[in-house]
DNA sequence: TTGTAGGCGTTATCAC
DNA sequence: GTGATAACGCCTACAA
């Protein structure tokens, strides 16, 4: 064998599979990338050799070479929740059918572990970026911006952001459910939530709950406020800190499903009735909501929509297709048996 | 400005950090790589070039050049449920802890789509690729050992297989749970189970059942089957499927925790009680196992633990540290008031 | 310890 | 329609 033998055992180059049909490597590139820029009979010939070779194009040298990569990142806190899971694979199936695959990291809604996912994704060269929530540190979005990385914003909606934003309003969602629940009758409230300091969604959606109390003339000293990571077994513990409280809520408001289903599951293991001891709501409306019992009252969030606007806005801003606006995605009540009358 | 002026806008590289801090771009190259081979002086000038210039790796540059990425992929067949997705999340954890990335991609179920992402990943550089259960054409496996890219199996253990394998028993694991439920008097089974024949985790169940009921004497036509995508509504329907046959059986084994939630949740808005007219079982152990109501009789299976397992023996793997072997995961039964004496 | 220079596999700009 | 050939940004012998 000659030292140029292209049959050894390296994975098969452009240069291998041009030099098996008998053309530059230029022909090969353009069979793969425009195939009506060659003629027929060349084409066959090629696509031939790549066959017979198992040729794959080296997606790094691709890259390098092409300056995009037909990929679009997302940043999600967690893939241990429905809610976002759910949302990533409508996101995914859109980028799919435009053939854009996906990158995926999990921050575990940790803010630095974000930042250097956000720079991995870039030096990685994803041509657009997907986030959750818009509050972060102002030298990342500086980045992005320097580095021409076009981003959305998800889970949010405001206008006045400074990059594009899909998703709903957090604060009127939750003030909607807030007045609901005022409206029967309940006064002393309970709020199970996320650190609303690192997290806008959560901060806006206890605003929406001091909002409607405010509103209804009810004292800010009757929201007693619980804070707690995202977990079902997580949610439990939360309730039990509000029960060990002198005053007991007639309600427990949770800032997601998954903490309003393990302080239900928990309230009943304590021996109380829900919803005759205590009311509980959520928020999202995954599936386990319809399920639990006492089926859960939550706020109605279409997720799988909002993912697939989503990629629809982050493509069209990866091809500058034309300007793109903020899009708000609509909320709606879920009235269920988890929440009664005072 | 002169023509090669750095102070540009395109992002900056190796060179322009080489030119600020005027040192060549290899001795940038081993400050970011290799900081002990370079002296301290010179690594702090260097350093202080690359904080004023924002410079950030081309990482398509550097696997190109370097022939490797500190890239593990992993293939999950949906982030839609919390089965994967908790693994996924501790063979993350894993990995980060010792600075390799991780790439998820999902298939959706889809053997097609697995195999398109499989060659993704390996046209991106992975190091080594996760996959979920044994069974896919075989000329995968030889694509994947002719591109050299070294693979875990996780989900099945398999010491036969003739790739690395780390999970449990599925056999066994459910002919366990079986044996249970027919020494509680249950001869009627039936069980909703994923297609069998394109996932070998269903069929080795699926077996597992039927073993137990041949042991014991029960004919095999007392067995019935209804095949259903996972998901808390097919749970529903695949039993309404179940009820709709001539005789009821007294007890549904599930293929997963999903699908028996979903199946608790139609019986008891058909006006069943569970398990007092019908006993349900599930599989893995998921927090909804718990909260179920009643809480559901299920297999344990520590998935986190495989996670982290699993990332451990690709680590090795690509590092060719040692000769790794196949591990156990072991799994157990979790009785809980969803099973119920005939 | 540091610098020089060739190469990694593609794409893209030119000619022809 | 096709073929040379110069980038793309980085790594790594090899030399100094």
């Amino acid at each position: 064998m000659t030292t140029d033998d292209p049959n050894n055992d390296r994975t098969p180059t452009l240069a291998d599979v041009a030099r098996l049909a008998k053309v530059s490597t230029a022909t090969v590139s353009r069979c793969l990338n425009s195939p009506d820029r060659v003629i027929e009979k060349t084409r066959t010939k090629v696509l031939a050799a790549v066959r017979d070779l198992g040729y794959a194009p080296n997606f790094n040298a691709r890259a390098l070479a092409a300056k995009h990569t037909n990929t679009i990142g997302a940043i999600i806190p967690t893939m241990e929740n429905a809610i976002f899971a759910r949302a990533l694979q409508a996101f995914q199936e859109e980028l799919g059918g435009s053939g854009v695959t996906l990158l995926v990291a999990s921050s575990s809604y940790r803010a630095d572990l974000e930042e250097e996912q956000i720079r991995t994704l870039v030096s990685r060269g994803a041509d657009g970026i997907l986030l959750i929530g818009y509050h972060r540190d102002p030298k990342i979005y500086e980045f992005l911006q320097r580095q021409g990385v076009p981003i959305v914003v998800a889970w949010v909606f405001d206008p006045q952001a400074d990059v594009l934003t899909v998703g709903f309003d957090n604060f009127t969602a939750m003030k909607a459910l807030a007045d609901k629940v005022i409206s029967m009758g309940h006064r002393r409230i309970a709020t199970i939530t996320a650190n609303p300091e690192y997290n806008d969604r959560a901060s806006e959606r206890l605003r929406g709950i001091r909002a409607a109390m405010s509103e209804a003339g009810i004292s800010a000293t009757d929201l007693s406020i619980v804070e707690s990571a995202y977990g079902i077994d997580e949610g439990g513990k939360a309730l039990e800190q509000i029960l060990a409280q002198p005053v007991r809520p007639s309600v427990v408001m949770c800032g997601n499903d998954v903490l309003a289903v393990g302080a239900i599951a928990r309230a009943k293991e304590l021996g109380l009735r829900v919803p005759e001891d205590i009311s509980v709501t959520g928020f999202d409306d995954i599936e386990i909501a319809k399920i639990s019992s006492p089926p859960l009252t939550t706020v109605h969030v279409p997720h799988r929509r909002m993912g697939k606007e989503a990629a629809r806005m982050l493509i069209n801003l990866v091809n500058a297709t034309k300007d793109q606006k903020n899009t708000l995605i609509e909320t709606s009540l879920k009235i269920r048996s988890s929440l009664s009358k005072r």
